[in-house]
DNA sequence: TGGCATAAAATTGTATGCGATCCGCGGTTC
DNA sequence: GAACCGCGGATCGCATACAATTTTATGCCA
C-alpha cells in the first residue's frame, strides 16, 4: 500500500489535469482533505511537492492556486520542449533497439487507425495515449534520465482539452506522417534526419496551439491564461 | 520574516552545499529537528522539497539521504549543462543589452586578476562568485524563465571543493580566454559563434572534472559519489 | 556459531489542536 | 464618495500526540 501522501499527491494532480480543478483555483488545505479523506498534513506535502513540480503555486499564508500560465510563458515552454526532444531524438537515433523500432511502428499503426473513429473524444483519448508511449519510446531510447526528468518537468504543461481537439484531421495526418518519418530515420540510425523531425513535429504543434489560443480568445476564459495537463494529454 | 520551513529548507541545503551532510548520509528528521530548531513538521516540508529538486533522495518509511551520483550520472549532467548553457548563450546573443556585456567585461577583469593570488582557498571562492555571476548574467539574459530553472535544477550539481581546485593556472588561463571570447561573440551578436565557444567552455570543464574523478578514484571517499554543491561553486 | 523468529526500540507517517496571519466587512473620518 | 481602520471569521503554519512501519536487539534451536 501506498501512503496516503502520495494518493493525495496523485488525486490532486489528476483532478488538475482533468480540468476539473480549473487554472487559478484556490486549494484549500481543509477542503482537500474532506474530498480526498486525508488529514491536513499529507495534503500539505502533496501541495508543497506539486509546488515545487510547479503545478501549483504556493503563497505563505495565503495557499495554494492551481498555476496558469501567460502567453509568452508558453511561448517559452514550447521553445524548450523542441530543444530537449530534438535533442532526445538525436541521442536516440544512435541508441534505439530495433525492438523499440517496432514498437513505435505498432503505435503508429494503432494511432493510424484511430482515424477512422474520430471525432469522438474516446478517440482523442486514445490517441492522446499512444503518442505518449510513442515519445516515451524516445525518451527513454536516449537514455539520460536527467534529460528525462527535465522534459517531464517541461512537457507537463499547460495544454486544454479542447486545444487538443482543435487538431484538424489534416493536422493529425501530417503529425502521423512526422511519426512515420521519424521511425525511418531511427532505422537507418540519421541522428540529423530524426531531430530535424522531431523540430518540425513540435513547432507544427505549436503553431496549431496558436491558432486554437486565437480562437478561443473572449472566451469565458481568463485572459490567456490556461490549465496544466499531464503529458498524457499531450498533443501528437 | 520567513516560514520555520523556508528557513529548515535553507538550513538543510546550506548543509549539503558545504559538505557538512555528505553523500549518502542518513537524515533523520528528529536529529534536524533538535539541530536546527524546529519542530518535525517543517523539515519534512523541506526534505519533501530537496527531494523534489533532486539534493535529497527520499524512500517512503525509509527516511531521506543525501543525494550522490554515480560517473554515468555525472556524464549525464555535463551533456545536459552543454545543451542548456549552449542554447542560453545562442539566445543570449540577440539580446544581451550593452550594459549587461560590460558587466561581464567587468567580471572577466576581476577574474583576471584573481590569477595573481592564486593557490590561497578564498581566491578560488572569489573566482567561483565571479565565475557564477558571469554566467548568470547570460542566463538571464536569455530571456528564458523556464530554462534558467531547469539550468540551476541541472547545475545545482554533484561537483566536490577539491574539484574546483583542480583546475591548473592554464586551465585557468584557458577558462577565461573563453569569457572574453563569448563577450566578443555577444558584442557582434554573433550566436553561432558564442553557442560553439560555451560548448568548449563545457567541454573542457568536464574534462578537468573527469581528470579530477581519475586523480582521486581510490580515496578514502565512496567510490565513484560525489556530493552537491551550489552553482556559486561550479568551475569556471 | 549461524540462522531465524520474536520483541523492543527507533523512526517515519498521519491526525489534531492551537496560535498567527490574512481577508472581507462595516463603520468612521475627511 | 473614497480612503482608512478595526474587528471577527476563515485559513494557514507549526507543534505535539499517536499509529504504522522499519530497524535493531534478543533468545532460541539446529
Amino acid at each position: 500500500m501506498s501512503t496516503a501522501s502520495h494518493r493525495a499527491y496523485e488525486e490532486i494532480r489528476r483532478r488538475i489535469s482533468s480540468g476539473e480543478y480549473h487554472a487559478g483555483l484556490r486549494l484549500r488545505e481543509e477542503e482537500l482533505s474532506s474530498a480526498i479523506g486525508v488529514s491536513r498534513t499529507p495534503i500539505r506535502e502533496a501541495l508543497r511537492r506539486l509546488d515545487a513540480e510547479g503545478v501549483v503555486v504556493n503563497v505563505p499564508n495565503r495557499g495554494a492556486h492551481v498555476a496558469s500560465w501567460s502567453d509568452s510563458e508558453l511561448t517559452d515552454i514550447f521553445e524548450m520542449r523542441a530543444l530537449l526532444e530534438c535533442y532526445a531524438a538525436k541521442r536516440a537515433s544512435t541508441r534505439m533497439p530495433a525492438t523499440s523500432i517496432d514498437e513505435m511502428a505498432t503505435l503508429a499503426n494503432s494511432m493510424d487507425e484511430c482515424l477512422e473513429s474520430l471525432p469522438a473524444d474516446e478517440t482523442y483519448a486514445r490517441i492522446a495515449e499512444l503518442n505518449n508511449q510513442f515519445h516515451q519510446l524516445i525518451m527513454v531510447a536516449a537514455g539520460s534520465p536527467l534529460l528525462r526528468t527535465l522534459t517531464t518537468a517541461t512537457v507537463q504543461v499547460p495544454l486544454v482539452h479542447r486545444t487538443f481537439q482543435r487538431y484538424s484531421r489534416r493536422g493529425l495526418e501530417r503529425s502521423f506522417a512526422h511519426h512515420r518519418e521519424l521511425i525511418e530515420a531511427f532505422r537507418v540510425k540519421d541522428g540529423v534526419w530524426a531531430e530535424s523531425v522531431m523540430r518540425s513535429h513540435i513547432l507544427a504543434a505549436r503553431h496549431i496551439f496558436d491558432a486554437a489560443l486565437v480562437e478561443t480568445a473572449g472566451s469565458d476564459a481568463p485572459d490567456s491564461v490556461y490549465t496544466s495537463l499531464d503529458y498524457a494529454h499531450g498533443m501528437p
